[in-house]
DNA sequence: CATTATATAGGAATTATTACTATTTAATTA
DNA sequence: TAATTAAATAGTAATAATTCCTATATAATG
């Protein structure tokens, strides 16, 4: 893959937040550094930069969100706000128990625990 | 809400798999028993059915698939088929975990893994 | 510096979903 | 049972998120 300046910014944008930004906000944060950028080319980054495993997509309800943790996580989803925390859930565990009762093969276990934050209760 | 045979078979297709259909495969069904339905009515009459609680929405990647299975569950996916395979993870325990360290108000608890299903490893 | 191959900008196309409106139909009443 | 009324439908238009297309611009190479 050859270098784009477009591609490095787009990065530094979605470093700059743990707060899984969405590709409108990443496409106007981008803008105020590359303003020609089109939106097109913000999709096609993101989705190489996932690829390649530098960041995550995570589907929110019909939309997706982009998050620089690469690492396998969780989330807390407040049903009032809509705010997306990371949290860590020990699922390692469960690997052997669904692999010997399901025969399924697994790579990963994501879970959402859906309810209220902090800020809204 | 008034009877409405559309919505009823509607139910009916639902209640007929336990697949997770989608919209369009839900709407295919339908048209086989009322012919002029709209797709307009299947989206308005499944919205209706979960917001009373009598199916289930859930977000496969960016679209929305229907489920009969109402009680709170999780599920296997698995990467090669796309299938979707209702399981049972006992996560009550981590309600009160998450509660305390995050002062979150839990509601429900969804896990999807992923991974290999038997049929493709 | 010239060549080449790939990435971009801008816009068109596609897909899933929602909104709108004239018509139809279930429910209620006379 | 027939007339009335309010809500649901069919058909279509609109919207939102995302992908595709192509002429132009740019990074990499010799």
């Amino acid at each position: 893959m050859r270098y784009s300046h477009q591609r490095e910014i787009i990065k530094k944008v979605v470093y700059s937040t743990n707060s899984h930004p969405t590709v409108e906000w990443i496409y106007r944060k981008t803008k105020d550094v590359i303003p020609k950028i089109s939106l097109g080319t913000v999709y096609r980054n993101l989705k190489y930069l996932n690829d390649v495993g530098q960041i995550n997509v995570l589907n929110d309800g019909n939309i997706k969100r982009y998050d620089r943790n690469t690492y396998s996580h969780d989330h807390l989803k407040c049903k009032k706000c809509g705010d997306l925390i990371d949290i860590e859930i020990d699922n390692v565990r469960l690997f052997p128990k669904i692999k010997k009762q399901f025969k399924f093969d697994v790579d990963d276990i994501n879970t959402t625990v859906i309810g209220t934050c902090a800020k809204h209760n």
